[in-house]
DNA sequence: AAGTGGTCTAGACCACCTG
DNA sequence: AGGTGGTCTAGACCACTTA
């Protein structure tokens, strides 16, 4: 029709320094601003994990714009993973609670490739004052409550996997030690069902390190052991950090795959 | 116009069997056989990585379709970083000898995210024939020949990465350790222009393990001190395997970084 | 100014799912 | 049968690059 409504949509954007005025985007196609729409109702909660969001045809008409527009934020959105396509049935926000794809994010896979149940234990659960590091990597204040959790994850009656991680207290106020023992299934489908907090990406850092005399001792391994030290911050909607993990990995029987491209 | 040109393109694909018929796309849409169509063109050197493609609308009449599906088919290959698009130039074969980006693959980084500079070692280049493993991850058989390479990365004028990788012979015919001594730069844009061999993607196991005598003495560590195993396999187009490496990282100031979504 | 990719639209029809 | 996403088309215009 007029072929370029800007409205130069930042909502949410910090003012423009001198500094990132050139690397801020001189503007934003139409499909953009309704990409940041749709995203804003998924912050807002307007729609829920495994939820239909309304048809691309009424999307169309609510924001004024042609479907084929509302079309491609959506496609940008599903490749984004934080909406779900099925045809003939509507678009749906992601979820981790799936019976498909249990640990969207556990990259470890057995070496021989074969598929084993995993078993959870967990360790402990205690609420803490966060230290300066724990903090920084929340977007916290030092002292801010935190809840830790500590865990071992088993395969094949081996544990292969011990977890740490915190979590900011202030949004996870009822979750107790009871909780998380009798919670069967994956922590991120808990977070967010019980605590409305959807894991939408993550960030990890990987490196080898010796097994200290704790970890040693609960994964069955040698002192000194190598084992993986994979460490993750996962980001909600907003790119908020809402979780940081620290994991050790014992690497004899599996590995940890990635795809390269 | 007619909306189903259905060409049923399954080119290369062995006969569909009882057991895998179920999984077999019941058809193609239209961009997706553009798509293979370009694929093929690319896999037989009809243009060279670093040179620009024919125009969407040339390609489109070439094709007899729309300008707009021929854009879809070329959206995925970019996506697949395949295709490079240049908004008012053009749309380029991606390529490893850009100078940006100088190493597309590696994943290591400094904790501190401060970019060195990269110094590379050749340690050895045989020519030798295949064991079984490296003959199979490389599609060869047993006895095939094939080159290995041994080489050391350096930063901050520390050791940090050290590196074995094996090549198909047939395909590196002229790869002796006196090219690879002079060449400056990585070694997938060596690959690609002196033996015409494009890494399209590649997969990653990791593992943690305990330095060897060799490795320790190489990397400056101690023996048994914990190293990051990466062992990877790269593809070309076609997703035929052409190289196996196995590298192991000094993490102690280094990490390898990975995004999940 | 000309050429390329990028956006937006409107409409037709297909494939898939659910009632 | 009706609704949803998926494909395809044709045309207009915008943004960017190069000459």
């Amino acid at each position: 029709m007029d072929g370029h409504r800007r409205l130069w949509c930042n909502a949410g954007m910090p003012a423009a320094t001198d500094v990132d005025a050139a690397a801020a985007p001189a503007f934003s196609p139409l499909y953009r601003q309704i990409k940041a729409l749709l995203t804003q109702a998924l912050q807002a909660g307007d729609w829920k994990p495994g939820e239909v969001i309304p048809s691309e045809a009424e999307l169309a008409q609510r924001f004024k714009v042609s479907q084929g527009t509302v079309r491609k934020a959506i496609d940008e959105l599903a490749t984004d993973n934080l909406l779900v396509r099925r045809q003939g049935r509507g678009t749906f926000v992601a979820t981790h609670a799936e019976t498909q794809v249990q640990y969207r994010f556990l990259r470890l896979v057995s070496d021989d490739g074969s598929a084993d149940r995993l078993e959870r234990r967990f360790l402990d659960c205690r609420r803490l004052r966060a230290q300066a590091e724990v903090a920084r990597e929340l977007g916290l204040r030092s002292g801010d409550a935190v809840v830790q959790i500590r865990r071992l994850l088993s395969l094949r009656e081996r544990p292969v996997v011990l977890d740490e991680l915190w979590l900011p207290g202030a949004a996870f106020k009822g979750l107790t030690a009871e909780r998380l023992a009798q919670w069967r299934g994956p922590l991120y489908r808990l977070f967010e069902s019980e605590f409305g907090v959807h894991m939408v990406r993550a960030e990890e850092k990987i490196r080898a390190v010796a097994a200290d005399a704790d970890a040693a001792a609960l994964l069955g391994r040698a002192q000194g052991a190598p084992l993986l030290s994979v460490e993750r911050v996962a980001y909600t909607y907003g790119d908020r950090p809402v979780e940081l993990r620290r994991g050790l990995y014992d690497t004899t029987t599996h590995h940890y795959r990635n795809e390269l491209s």
